[in-house]
DNA sequence: AGAATACGTCAGCTTTGTTGACATTCCAAG
DNA sequence: CTTGGAATGTCAACAAAGCTGACGTATTCT
């Protein structure tokens, strides 16, 4: 589209080519990859999947969260999480237990091994974000949150920026 | 982890926090589901799936590859790439030639109509990753470029690499 | 001539998503 | 106090897309 590169182009707009936006989501699928590569191979060890990490991830995020707060951060269907959650329960790696105020709500916590796993899996997926943010530096980080937060669905972007940053 | 902040840690380590890290972690997934969102929508009506997308993808930016350099690209094996060429080459969106220096090789093109699927999902992909773009900036767009580049395996960034930039 | 490479295919299995149907439990409104 | 709707769980069936292993054929390299 923007193939011609027209030369009454502004300068300032040449990162907005299609080709500039090609590489930009080449980029997102490589990195993807990477992105999940090392919990990956934690999770095949203990046959679990991707679905497992998530949850858990969300799990330790949000203590006590419900199976349907659960549902609408993740974006699945219940079978499908009911599934992954079963076993995880199963396992000994998450507590389900009867809400107070309202009884139909299930609250869910990570036991003590699932706060083993969780940390042996966000451990291995920090350790490369690590160092992908230290050889990028601060401003190329600034830069990467912004524009992934630009990329997201608004009712995703409420449920990121409603995720608690302990740090600010 | 370092939850302690530790008052020692130079202003400029902020940024490498467990925390900053996390969120790191979450705005990759949540940014992922709105990157596939909208090609999503459309390989649905017609049947296809996001292999189908990568492959289209790939072959539109490689024209003439083969199935064995398709394969390293994407990273899967060559039962399930098949079964999702197949299925492209069958419906006449890519076409797949033998080789003329190595007779053993197939090199894979688009069709016109192959083309013109890969141009409506790439218009649909496209079309939010430039709204990212516009909406953080080109300091922004080239620091998302480089954390990401960062965090790929090596044997993945030398694909990345590799794929022509015809803007440069 | 024989080994290695590129490709295709058959069969079977797994994970993770989907729909649809239906039961249970419980809160809240009438 | 009953009833409607919300939250949860479960069964069944299915699909997409990955995997392994085995095998066949054509071609090329040694």
């Amino acid at each position: 589209m923007n193939q011609g590169l027209p030369p009454q182009m502004g300068q300032s707009l040449l990162f907005l080519t299609d080709e500039q936006l090609r590489k930009g989501i080449e980029a997102m699928f490589f990195a993807y990859r990477g992105f999940t590569a090392d919990p990956d191979r934690i999770l095949a060890e203990k046959s679990y999947g991707r679905a497992h990490h998530r949850a858990i991830h969300f799990i330790n995020r949000s203590p006590g969260t419900t199976v349907n707060n659960l549902l609408s951060i993740l974006g699945v269907t219940k079978q499908s999480l009911n599934r992954v959650l079963r076993t995880l329960i199963e396992d000994g790696l998450v507590a389900s237990t009867v809400g107070t105020r309202d009884k139909r709500e299930r609250h869910l916590h990570l036991t003590d091994a699932g706060a083993a796993l969780e940390r042996e899996l966000s451990d291995a997926q920090r350790d490369r974000m690590r160092a992908a943010y230290r050889a990028a530096g601060p401003e190329a980080v600034a830069g990467f949150r912004q524009v992934l937060e630009a990329m997201m669905d608004d009712e995703t972007r409420q449920h990121y920026k409603a995720m608690k940053d302990r740090s600010e």
